[in-house]
DNA sequence: TGGCTCATGTAATCTGTTACATGATTCT
DNA sequence: AGAATCATGTAACAGATTACATGAGCCA
């Protein structure tokens, strides 16, 4: 009851940026929001028509480029029930990395394979990271968009942790090759 | 298929350091795991009658303090099991953070209620920290278990995180602030 | 004696993914 | 011509939480 699903408030709050479609919206959630957020298709277009039998959003059918696309804007209503979860203070941030899960349990299976299950930890932030800086300084320049800034926010998150993380990895690295000289 | 379920490993690899109850794995889950896994009493207790089902782990029904209690034990197929799941190089690494959810539409609503989640945020780290530091100091020193090396690494890696998850609030409210100051 | 912690478990429910289904358009 | 992308959707399934149920021991 304290905990229901926000994919409803995701696409709110996608839609109070622009009308999309669920197609686009998948898109913006792969993209500038895969860092902290994301949700199939599965569960995009189902709520979308939940959210238009609530009144929260309309739909608008049309055709572009020759294709059959399903427009969404959201109402009155929509901002209002958006407004009112980002008013609630209860969040819930939850982290979930079987890559530490995997480390945890290191010992069990040796320095070796652990370590290269590090350094593919790494390898996959190295190649996040330069995403997340080009969102940053795109961000950040003033213009008309006062949302720029918070999104900017959310990628500057990613910079300074996925920064960070690579420290961590550089650290363990050493603390378990040198853990492994010991043995010789 | 490429998405099997993680709480049978997360439970092997606890019966891997030491024989323990479900009880006991939650308080485990709830501590040392805290910051990067959880689960319920719920998922906990049929995992482990599964898992005994399997082979995977024994069960000793004794009396301690007066108190039934149900104490598992890794077997060697089960260990085995670990092992395989922890060679396996696919890994989900999944952050969900509903603060940035917030943050991402906080245009919305404005500065001063996303700077109040924000301060949330910050405060909730600045609790785990000090839990975090004492894990690292403490599982640092070198010692007879193998395993407390791993262990401090993951508390490391939340030492560092969090650490910086508090520098970046403050470059929020430094961003925030200064926008706010712009409409006066 | 009343509340908290210890201790184990189940059933209903929720939330979401995966796989499937379909078909048009655009790019190479 | 064939592959990739655009575009929308459903049904089955998985995985897990929440709430409920029960009861003993410990502490104030």
């Amino acid at each position: 009851m304290a905990n229901e699903k926000k994919i409803n408030y995701v696409l709110l709050g996608l839609l109070s940026h622009e009308s999309l479609t669920g197609y686009e919206i998948k898109k913006r959630l792969d993209t500038r929001l895969r860092l902290f957020w994301n949700a199939s298709y599965g569960s995009i277009y189902p709520t979308l028509n939940e959210l238009e039998k609530d009144g929260l959003v309309k739909k608008e059918e049309l055709e572009e480029k020759g294709r059959d696309k399903i427009r969404y804007t959201i109402t009155e209503d929509g901002r209002e029930v958006l407004k009112a979860w980002l008013e609630k203070t209860a969040v819930k941030d939850e982290l979930r990395y079987e890559t530490l899960l995997k480390l945890f349990f290191g010992s069990e299976i040796g320095e070796d394979i652990t370590l290269e299950h590090i350094h593919r930890f790494g390898e996959k932030i190295e190649k996040e990271l330069p995403f997340l800086k080009t969102s940053v300084s795109q961000l950040k320049e003033p213009d008309l968009e006062e949302e720029h800034k918070y999104i900017m926010l959310t990628a500057l998150f990613g910079v300074k942790v996925y920064e960070t993380y690579l420290e961590w990895c550089k650290e363990v690295e050493e603390v378990l090759k040198a853990g492994g000289k010991k043995d010789v």
